[in-house]
DNA sequence: TACCTGCATGAAATA
DNA sequence: ATTTCATGCAGGTAA
């Protein structure tokens, strides 16, 4: 939020309009800090505003150690106390002089309501002002990172249980992490013990379960010199208060967020170690960001964090807002990255034309650049860009997979472009967000998922943290089915699967096979009939097809045990393990110690050929009927350069193994070819292939003609005009253009004997 | 011919 | 069913 044109103190007891000195209050979440008058300013400087302004206010608690009353669930008050792993709180005083639980935050904005805290608005934002910050608040490379995010929960009770299983193994670790599950027991007690009703009531009555975790620094690292009543220069305020912290002594908490399908939160052993995990933080709030969907959460790390304020000036409080993994079309040469619209509209300046509005963002190493930020109409709504990209995605050397992550820096509203970089191209698909670059590359090592460049986003909010591989195939595939098909989209396989897929195209249609449980349905489009398959290819043993002297077609297939090559039906579907024993269709040679049917010598030269089509085509021609799955542009192209459909029906045989779909009878556009040196196409044929030849053919050709013409009276009106100008005599062509009535020019040659023939016309430009 | 621009399309995600 | 967004594509422009 931006600080108001006429300042009110944001105290609600106050809102007063007159001071004589504005004082900076709590960091807010939408960036900025909250603006006190002087008076309260200075309660809030001495630490003493919540005994002032809300000591009759719900949520007061005693410090454990030092029976000091806190007053919890308070923006104000939020980093001057600790939930306790044994329940109950401890000031921060307390908490450092007892050297206890030293590395948490200085609090989360905690799940302990106090009695009778009730949530204003039925929202889990408390008051005005008192919003959960969950940005970073850096001062001089330093950060406190404080964030809520209400999150859905699984319906799933196991999941529930899981949940709870898991805060359990959170709360004996040294990180503060505290979720909502679906369990009253989890509910905020009373002091007598009781779960508070009316905050169960609240939670129940949210939409959505929320979950909530908190990051901040690490205070137990700090000296005990420092005063406690510093630590409020934590939050953002006078940086004369803030204790001096290094970095690296910033705790942070693990947390990742729960899957659609599953939640996973890790706990990890927080010993005095930066974490390095990746958490996603739910967007700073405001104008529609709470719809923003989680894919878009910046998962920064606070090592990159701390990497841009060290980049940064101090001073300046760094709010990640949103990031996005750059899609091929955004690391294009095109310059155009493609913003989520609803970041678009709820960081980004509102613009009312397309034509949109230049806008400066600030990279981590301060260098500016300026794009233009517009939308473009699209179905009733907006597609936002940011053009002109190219230099500087070039010069972060990224491409795509990689993340881009906007933030906000303040004072000022500027905002920040980061990245980070995929570490692993083609292993990176399982939701999480990629490693960044730098301290954060090891997030994965850290033991969260892999990131998932190029992925659908979404899978790295699904996947995020979920280590259990049962719901991973379904994510997977579902992930993979969009990306497959998409020639700039990075395929998702793992390693295993890329190595499987060290084959050309044409040699994995080798081992594709239809399902043999389907018929296939034959379906026409554009005369053409295709056939239809309801199951999916499946994988079957490699064969090899020949045409028989009769003009049959036989099928070979290779015994994994004796390696022999044994003649098989032209239909059938080997599977991928097959031996001569499984030779039904053949009862002499049904076992492997049955000679071979001919000499290996035939086999080899059959095979050879078969192997390499294209030289079979050009030298042989008749011994192997294998067909190049050329296509139909192949055809056009051949006959464009010279082929004469005869000659290029000649390179057309007859059934191929390297369509799964073809089969003995198929009659598809490249089955219903004769093989090679029978059944020439004659210049008359009106087969679907000669008629689609001649069409692409006739279309090329025209194209080429209207090229040759458009040159030559490109040409021609350059002679026109040198004509003009320097009379006929001059021009490299003989000849006078006359403009008629229709507004053509008709170019008369002059030929050298002086008669005058009508050559050409053109439209004048 | 390559590149730019603006819009259209359709698969996937989401409500 | 609707929305989002990655990408295709056609027309225009520059090299």
């Amino acid at each position: 939020m931006s600080a108001p044109s006429s300042k009110i103190c944001m105290n609600g007891l106050c809102g007063t309009k007159s001071t004589p000195q504005w004082k900076r209050g709590w960091p807010m979440k939408a960036g900025g800090f909250a603006t006190l008058c002087y008076s309260c300013g200075t309660a809030y400087d001495h630490v003493n505003y919540c005994e002032r302004f809300h000591l009759n206010e719900p949520g007061w608690r005693e410090c454990k150690y030092c029976d000091k009353p806190i007053h919890c669930g308070c923006v104000v008050s939020k980093y001057l106390h600790e939930c306790l792993d044994l329940g109950g709180i401890s000031c921060i005083k307390c908490i450092r002089a007892r050297g206890t639980q030293a590395l948490k935050p200085l609090q989360s904005y905690t799940n302990e309501r106090p009695n009778g805290f009730v949530p204003f608005s039925g929202t889990w934002q408390p008051v005005i002002g008192n919003r959960i910050n969950n940005g970073a608040t850096i001062d001089k490379g330093k950060i406190t990172h404080l964030t809520e995010a209400h999150q859905p929960l699984p319906s799933n009770p196991s999941i529930g249980h899981q949940i709870k299983q898991d805060e359990n193994r959170l709360s004996s670790s040294k990180e503060v992490v505290t979720i909502f599950p679906n369990a009253s027991s989890l509910f905020p007690k009373s002091d007598n013990g009781r779960t508070d009703l009316g905050f169960k009531a609240l939670y129940e009555s949210m939409p959505q379960p929320a979950i909530k975790y908190s990051i901040g620094n690490a205070l137990g690292t700090t000296t005990s010199s420092v005063n406690p009543n510093s630590v409020g220069g934590v939050d953002g305020r006078e940086p004369a208060k803030v204790p001096s912290f290094k970095q690296g002594q910033r705790s942070r908490l693990t947390f990742s967020k729960p899957s659609k399908s599953g939640v996973n939160i890790k706990s990890q052993s927080n010993k005095g170690v930066v974490s390095e995990n990746r958490v996603a933080r739910p967007p700073a709030e405001g104008k529609g960001r709470s719809q923003l969907l989680p894919r878009y959460w910046p998962k920064m790390t606070d090592e990159e964090l701390l990497q841009i304020t060290g980049d940064l000036k101090s001073n300046c409080t760094i709010t990640p807002l949103f990031e996005k993994i750059l899609s091929a079309s955004d690391a294009g040469r095109i310059g155009r990255l493609v913003l989520p619209k609803a970041c678009a509209e709820a960081y980004f300046p509102a613009i009312h034309q397309s034509e949109g509005l230049p806008i400066r963002i600030q990279d981590i190493k301060g260098k500016e650049w300026t794009f233009q930020f517009r939308f473009w109409p699209n179905n009733n709504s907006r597609m936002y860009v940011l053009e002109g990209v190219t230099p500087c995605i070039q010069n972060m050397q990224l491409q795509a997979g990689d993340t881009v992550i906007f933030s906000r820096l303040d004072p000022g509203e500027k905002l920040v472009i980061g990245c980070r970089k995929a570490t692993v191209s083609i292993d990176t698909q399982e939701g999480e967000a990629p490693a960044a670059n730098g301290v954060a590359s090891d997030a994965a090592v850290a033991g969260e998922t892999s990131a998932g460049n190029g992925n659908p986003p979404t899978k790295t909010v699904e996947n995020e943290g979920v280590t259990n591989g049962d719901q991973k195939p379904l994510i997977q595939e579902k992930k993979k089915t969009r990306n497959i098909g998409s020639k700039n989209k990075r395929l998702l396989m793992h390693n295993e699967d890329a190595m499987e897929l060290k084959v050309t195209w044409e040699e994995a249609h080798e081992l594709l096979r239809p399902s043999p449980t389907s018929n296939p349905t034959i379906s026409m489009i554009e005369n053409c009939e295709f056939e239809e398959y309801d199951e999916p290819p499946v994988f079957g043993k490699k064969t090899i097809f020949t045409m028989h002297a009769s003009g049959s077609q036989e099928q070979w297939g290779q015994c994994d045990s004796c390696s022999k090559w044994r003649r098989l039906p032209a239909d059938v579907l080997l599977p991928s393990k097959w031996t001569c024993s499984d030779n039904v269709w053949d009862k002499e040679r049904c076992s492997c110690s049955a000679p071979d049917e001919i000499s290996i010598k035939d086999l080899e030269r059959i095979f050879k050929s078969a192997k390499d089509p294209k030289k079979r085509k050009l030298a042989d021609g008749k011994a192997v009927e294998e067909q190049e799955p050329s296509g139909l542009d192949a055809l056009a192209t051949a006959a464009v350069l010279g082929e004469s459909i005869g000659e290029f029906a000649e390179t057309s045989t007859g059934a191929t193994t390297k369509h799964p779909r073809h089969r003995p009878g198929c009659t598809c556009i490249v089955c219903i070819q004769p093989p090679s040196g029978k059944g020439k196409h004659k210049p008359n044929c009106f087969c679907n292939v000669c008629l689609t030849v001649k069409r692409r053919f006739k279309t090329l050709m025209l194209r080429k003609k209207k090229r040759l013409s458009d040159k030559e009276a490109e040409d021609t009106q350059k002679a026109l005009a040198a004509a003009l100008n320097n009379g006929p005599a001059s021009g490299s062509r003989n000849g006078i253009g006359i403009i008629d009535q229709t507004g053509m020019v008709e170019v008369e040659d002059l030929p050298q004997d002086g008669r005058m023939c009508l050559q050409e016309s053109y439209p004048v430009r």
